[in-house]
DNA sequence: ATGCAAAATGTTACTTAGTTGCATTTAATT
DNA sequence: AATTAAATGCAACTAAGTAACATTTTGCAT
C-alpha cells in the first residue's frame, strides 16, 4: 500500500535526507494533516527547525505532499495521490476542518463541483472543503 | 442599495465611531477583500493598527464584514450579505483567489454542492473557493 | 575507496501578522 | 452636564515564516 520513504524520495528526484524520511514517515501514518509546528515539536532532536520548514517546501514542491491553509492561517501538510508530481498536484479531495480539535482531515469526494464564473475569470483549480465536528470529536 | 456606513453601524448594534464608518465606506467600494495590512497603509493617519484589528473583529462578528484567508493564510475582509448578522452568516458563495495579483474576488455562483460524508463527521458549513488568474489580470 | 560539487543543514537574525494589558478618551444614554 | 460602558492608543509581546551564510552531507564521477 504505503510507500517506502526511501522510495517516494528517489521516484520525486530527491535525496534521501533522515529528517525527510521521518516526515514522510510520520505524515503517512497520521489520519489528518500536520503543520510545521506540529512536526518541529516532534523532530526537535532530530533538525533544526527552519530545516523542517526547508523539508517541506521541498516535499510540496515535488508533489510528495500538499499544504492546506487551517483555519488559522498556518499550513497543514498532508501526503499526496500518486500521481502529484512536480508539475502537477492532483489533490481535488475534500478538506475537513474540525471546529472542536482543529485537525485537518483529506476526505474523498465523488466529484468535485463544476460552475460558471463572470467573464474574464480563468479557473486553474477548484477547492472544497468544510468546517463542523470530525468523527473523533463527534462520538466523545 | 449600498447602506450608509451610519445606517450599517447602527442596524448591527455598533457605536458609530470614525475608522469603522470609513473601513466601511471602505469595503463598500472595494472590488476585492482586504486585509488589515491593507487597511492600515490606508488609514494609518486615522487609526492606530490595532484598533483596526479590533474593528475588523467587530464587524466580523456583528455580520458587518466576512473573513477570507489568502493563500498566504492572511486574512482579508468583505463587506456581508444583507442577511447576515451576530447570529449567522451567510456569504455562501465562491473565492476566486487570484494568483497573479493576489486578490480575492467574492463572486455568486448558482448553488454549493453537496455531497456526502464518511460516518460521523457533522458538516456545519461548505466552502468553495478557485484559483486562478481574475478578470482584471487576464486582460492585461 | 576517494574526491568533488551541489544540495542540505544549523545557526542566527529578521520580518510580519496578529494578540494582550493597561491607561486614556469618547459615544451614547440619562 | 454627568455617567459609564465601549472604543482607542500605545507599548510590549507571540508565533509563523523567511533570509543569509558558514558548515556538513549526499550522490556521483573518478
Ligand atoms: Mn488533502
Ligand atoms: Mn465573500
Ligand atoms: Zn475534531
Ligand atoms: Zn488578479
Amino acid at each position: 500500500m504505503k510507500k517506502s520513504a526511501e522510495a517516494v524520495l528517489s521516484s520525486h528526484g530527491l535525496r534521501k535526507t533522515g529528517i525527510r524520511m521521518k516526515i514522510i514517515d510520520r505524515l503517512q501514518e497520521s489520519e489528518f494533516a500536520m503543520s510545521q509546528p506540529d512536526l518541529e515539536q516532534e523532530f526537535q532532536k532530530e533538525a533544526d527547525r527552519v530545516t523542517i520548514y526547508r523539508t517541506l517546501y521541498s516535499l510540496e514542491e515535488k508533489g510528495v505532499i500538499h499544504r492546506i491553509i487551517d483555519l488559522t492561517g498556518v499550513s497543514r501538510y498532508a501526503i499526496c495521490e500518486d500521481s502529484c508530481d512536480s508539475q502537477h498536484h492532483a489533490d481535488e479531495h475534500l478538506h475537513f476542518h474540525c471546529l472542536n480539535c482543529g485537525n485537518v482531515y483529506c476526505l474523498q469526494v465523488p466529484a468535485l463541483p463544476s460552475y460558471s464564473l463572470p467573464r474574464g475569470y480563468k479557473i486553474e483549480s477548484t477547492r472544497l472543503s468544510a468546517e463542523g465536528t470530525c468523527a473523533s470529536c463527534s462520538q466523545s
